[in-house]
DNA sequence: TTCGGCACTTGATGTGCGTCAAGACTCCGC
DNA sequence: GCGGAGTCTTGACGCACATCAAGTGCCGAA
């Protein structure tokens, strides 16, 4: 495939990184380097096909053969999960330096469907070819193990919000997680637009989307976002901070399990 | 822009037969051997610590560093995410041949508190041994790799569940699920006894024990399960499919994202 | 034996959010 | 320009579940 737009930070990134150093988010595992090194270390390392795709388009779909990992270069992809019931969620959202397909190894058949919200560029690698190159070059093995590994921590923390948080507070979370997501890979983070509609970003989140949009109004009535001109998916958030105030004291749901 | 993408024929994917993820319950595709093998693979190729927990021990707790997998030889474990702001969540449930401490190799800290429900035994396996280990033995590799994604799927799969079901299906699932887990491992499963409070249930299904506590009775009054004499945590489970069905039709509450 | 503590059940009441519905805004092709 | 379709907002209403509260049964300690 094309393996064009290459080192270019991809017409995704329309926010070039403005100061990276504005705000330093805490508690983000991995430091803007960490994703550039991984990304090298594999182009160095292992045999890649180079993928382009445009928004809608499926990386995989639930249930075909596993046989590739995908490591995203750019753009933007959201794993979706459809139960045998019919029911369907977004359970997951990626973004450069990410990894797809992870569910695979467990069945030789992918769990979700992998789509891309937006142009992009993917990595495919086998994954005979990674165990292989991972004898020659053991940091390959760490880095996917860490991968996997922070998506399991991503996953649970997940689970605790959205079991012990009102629709407010999911929705705030939403926004800080996205905008660590971007200052982690040195994008503005004041500003930036939504890809997903109202119904997918409740979706996501366990809710209707006309929560969301209530939950929205009702940030940006306190100011603790801000609409820009020109459609209300272009959000301004004066300091992240306050979103994360707006998290704390969820529901009292959560009941402490006498644990120790 | 991503709506009209889902049903158009799509470049990248090819378009298996998706009917994989309808058929079984994907996370539990480990069958009883499986488990087995494992267990004894491991015993052969890498130096294991073999360690004796009782209930209410604690294998290890958030933000302790890392070194150590363990894997499950016996016993019930469950493991507990603590967020920042005091709310706490039982993120997970762990039987023989599950492998503990896998949220700890992203940040070379564990995450939760993993804690035993039970008298249990315990294989500590030091990541660098198992790295090691596995050079000789790539079999390993993999069987780390599939419990990971597992775990991946796994978790995917709830987050589907808690955001789309109401309070009962939720509770029929936490016991099918639990039902087929002892299944696997060779248990008997029309009747078993939860070691959980009706809080702690709750807890990991993001209600409250009061509706837990109902839920129970109202599947009881439909004769899905059946207390048994001796107090009401000996469930007895007439036939499972009975469960099952209990869990169809959730709410509507799934928004659905423009799908097919 | 009694008593206190804990797990559990069940009812009454309140409320957060889902549901339904109406209307505004933007973008599209004609 | 126009009309139509899709996205988003906002209000009114109802329900599922949280909350509050009372009561039962079991167990271990005194």
């Amino acid at each position: 495939m094309s393996s064009a737009a290459l080192q270019q930070p991809m017409p995704l990134a329309h926010h070039a990184s403005v100061s990276a150093s504005t705000a330093i988010p805490r508690a983000l595992q991995a430091p803007l380097e960490r994703i550039g090194d991984m990304l090298r270390l594999i182009e160095q390392s292992v045999p890649i096909a180079k993928r382009v795709v445009r928004a809608g388009d499926s990386v995989y779909q639930a249930g075909q053969e596993f046989e590739c990992l995908y490591v995203v270069n750019a753009g933007f992809f959201k794993m979706v999960n459809l139960s045998r019931e019919g029911r369907e969620q977004v359970v997951g959202l990626h973004l450069k330096g990410d990894w797809l397909g992870l569910d695979g190894m467990a069945t030789s058949h992918y769990g979700c469907d992998a789509i891309a919200m937006d142009i992009g560029e993917l990595w495919a690698i086998r994954y005979d070819d990674l165990l292989r190159a991972s004898l020659r070059t053991p940091a390959l093995l760490t880095a996917l193990h860490q991968t996997m590994s922070r998506e399991l921590v991503r996953e649970q923390d997940w689970m605790l919000s959205m079991c012990t948080l009102p629709a407010d507070a999911r929705v705030a979370g939403f926004l800080r997680y996205w905008a660590d997501a971007l200052a982690q890979r040195g994008l503005r983070t004041d500003q930036f637009t939504l890809r997903m509609t109202r119904a997918e970003i409740g979706n996501y989140l366990g809710m209707t989307l006309e929560s969301v949009s209530r939950a929205l109004s009702r940030l940006a009535r306190g100011d603790v976002i801000r609409f820009c001109e020109k459609g209300r998916r272009d959000i301004h958030i004066p300091h992240v901070e306050a979103l994360t105030a707006f998290m704390q004291r969820g529901t009292t749901t959560s009941t402490p399990v006498a644990l120790h």
